[in-house]
DNA sequence: GCCGATGTGGCAGAAACTGACAGATGTGAG
DNA sequence: CTCACATCTGTCAGTTTCTGCCACATCGGC
């Protein structure tokens, strides 16, 4: 455990469990239809002590953290190693598919995401996971943008590239997700990536 | 107190209640520095009881509330009558400037915004106050873009002007507020518009 | 096998909330 | 103006979330 060290056992064992837990609570969230079920169920269910749940999420909302993290790791994995060549508004869209399994979006995690958008504790937790996102795309968008000039002009266009895709899902969630989602997408990314004159 | 009608004199003392304890909280945190005060001491220096605190912000963080509420409401008045002529960018940095008081940014108020950025809890108020002022913008905006299409060409430009203001804020604000806000704002301003084809 | 480091559970308690009731204070009809 | 009614407020008891503390189990290196 020193320092940039990869994972030992102990820290991989804590991130399962985190993971075990946050499932939990999720197939929890989507049966009830609500999102008010107490720690003390969710921690039975996961087969932990209320007081560990509190140890691995301090606050209880805490809990959906591992999910998000997951799919904005799916879509960071997805952009790494996009070669140059392909046009940036495709390359972003094609990663948020890859975060998806199969492509798509289940009914069951539709109803759970419905729930994230819904409540706003929750809706945070996702926003928090969309803030490392953002540096991510930064990185990605650094070669494809013109050098030099005030700092802002690197992390903007990231972040509006994230809230852009944030609107349109959830447009997409809240107005029933019979729309094309990836022709949204391409079509709000255009319009972002056109004013930060990425090339 | 039926549907459209004016608020009626109770209405009224709420409100003016829930200002005087936002205030309250204000000054407090400022104060100490950080956002950590107990309900209980809160509602004992606004003259109320944890009681009538909780009814009027079911929870606790929302005392912040009508702060935003009330610099969303400025910005949208000063939005409100500007005629055709003027750039849509000069308009919108200037309702924002209008919205402060003596149209610059005390220092009680940066350490106040300060803590608000840097507290996830109290963010998220914020960005709830955002999610308003989003459909005053784009009400203005709408003259001024292209007719028809998705409903998502109307809205999808008003959220990100209100993003793209809310990064160059928090960059402002956390960066120390030693560079000139208006020309940040413009120069985003600029960015968006130009991407959502604004006239 | 031993031993320090770390994770877990139970318990007590703080703090954030909520329901119910009683008293105070508006609001409106006559 | 007065009375009846609605609304707001405070007190109190109780639930839920979250934390500090300690004993116990497990892990990981020697």
């Amino acid at each position: 455990m020193a320092k940039g060290e990869r994972p030992t056992l102990t820290e991989r064992r804590a991130e399962e469990l985190r993971a075990a837990i946050a499932r939990t609570a999720m197939e929890i969230f989507v049966a009830d239809g609500d999102t008010s079920a107490k720690v003390e169920r969710i921690a039975e269910a996961a087969g932990v002590s209320p007081r560990t749940f509190h140890r691995h999420f301090p606050v209880k909302e805490d809990v959906v953290r591992p999910l998000f993290r997951a799919t904005a790791e799916a879509v960071a994995n997805a952009l790494r190693d996009v070669p140059d060549t392909v046009d940036p508004v495709e390359a972003l869209v094609a990663a948020w598919t890859a975060a998806m399994p199969g492509g798509r979006i289940s009914e069951f995690d539709r109803r759970f995401l419905t729930l994230m958008v819904t409540t706003p504790e929750y809706r945070l937790r996702w926003q928090e996971a969309d803030a490392e996102l953002c540096e991510v795309i930064a990185g990605y968008l650094d070669r494809r943008l013109p050098a030099g000039g005030h700092p802002l002009h690197r992390t903007l266009p990231a972040y509006l590239v994230v809230h852009a895709t944030r609107h349109v899902f959830e447009h997409w969630i809240t107005s029933g997700s019979d729309e094309d989602l990836d022709a949204l997408l391409r079509d709000a990314l255009r319009m972002v990536l056109a004013g930060a004159a990425v090339r």
